[in-house]
DNA sequence: CGGTAAATCATACGGAGGTGTAGGGCCGGC
DNA sequence: GCCGGCCCTACACCTCCGTATGATTTACCG
């Protein structure tokens, strides 16, 4: 299931920019800190790329041929592609740079910039896409347990969660006590949770509303 | 205990601009769309100000005579005041206005600015500072109500909500199970939880780390 | 058509939780 | 010094939970 835990892979640095002799520059200072990089000269050909999913950042023009580096962050966030984004640019203005940070930008940064500040929102972001990539697995391994579960069995684990008595559950499933305690038992064993306490926590973690 | 849930005094806008031309101009902006408004000419002024917990939002310019606006939102954060924060400036660059992004503003809008930018980003921050109000309050009754269980009672709370039977609570807090279901009991009613799921619940919200 | 899985219900037993009553020791405030 | 709050314990009683054993019906799949 999980490889290495703690030990993911090698973080990749997505680069996104039109200009080759900055786009080989920075690819040469991320591979100097030992990061894995690859490079694009334009949104759509990143997008073209297959599989987003692998752990990294996006560092990314904010004018790129095509598609602009704020119109590309507003696409990967409809796309799902939760990557942490690093914008520059030569020729940028505040308002720009507000509506990058309000749309999540984990920096943006002026050129010419100092590879130290590069290098500082870089780590930023690999730290945030680990944290984010820790919740997600973390949910979907919930999830998947989750998805085993009978329909009747999602009824029982929701109110049971929210506190009712095998019997008001009954009543309210239109199921006898008996029943209840038997899709009770295969929930609790089908989500790996050893108390009650434990199954009320793996609800809240799934957004099971209470009843 | 709540005064009226759901209708909160009205907001309070709190501009501090040491120009008094547009220290008046904001005012009356905000006026005419029937907010309150404090002004100030300086961050030491509002500081000075008694009681900071009133709902509503700070406009706040960000060059000013003493502290500056940026140093003003860090100044805030330490004294535990957690008002939404708008900036503004005549004379700012693009890292000025990403240190301030980052620090949590809600926008940072160069002057002039329209009046409907300025009011759009009121009316997020007062959003947004509403939400934060709620959550706190709902935490502070509950703070308030562990704060009445006895050292005993919070152990029991804590080991009971970690998923632990009542005689695992005894053998590890050396006590006998009887005990530990007296203190059990008054956690249940000190804490207004009608069952266990609830007091799981409570933990969480509390953030009572199982062991 | 036979196998399998899900859902349902029943009986029964032991363990766990919840409550009420009762009592004793300790400490700090009035 | 007395009272109240907290902490601890015990006994009794009832309810609730968990599980095992056994069984029937329905539905789907190869």
């Amino acid at each position: 299931m999980q490889a290495h835990a703690g030990l993911p892979a090698r973080p990749t640095i997505f680069v996104v920019e039109d200009d080759q002799a900055i786009r080989q520059g920075l690819a040469g200072l991320f591979r100097s800190i030992d990061l894995n990089v690859e490079v694009f000269a334009s949104a759509a050909d990143f997008l073209a790329r297959p599989q987003h999913d692998r752990p990294g950042c996006l560092v990314v023009d904010v004018r790129l041929p095509g598609l602009s580096g704020l119109d590309f962050q507003v696409r990967l966030q409809d796309m799902g592609i939760r990557l942490p984004v690093i914008l520059m640019t030569g020729h940028g203005d505040i308002p720009m740079s507000v509506r990058a940070m309000k749309a999540g930008a984990i920096d943006f940064l002026v050129k010419p910039f100092r590879d130290q500040d590069m290098l500082d929102a870089v780590a930023t972001a690999i730290e945030r896409d680990a944290a984010l990539r820790q919740q997600a697995a973390a949910r979907e391994t919930l999830r998947a347990n989750y998805a085993t579960l009978s329909a009747r069995e999602q009824e029982v684990f929701r109110l049971v969660t929210s506190g009712l008595m095998n019997k008001q559950v009954a009543g309210l499933l239109g199921l006898s006590e008996i029943t209840v305690k038997v899709h009770r038992s295969n929930v609790m064993r089908k989500m790996n949770a050893r108390s009650l306490a434990d199954l009320v926590r793996l609800a809240e973690a799934l957004e099971i509303a209470p009843t």
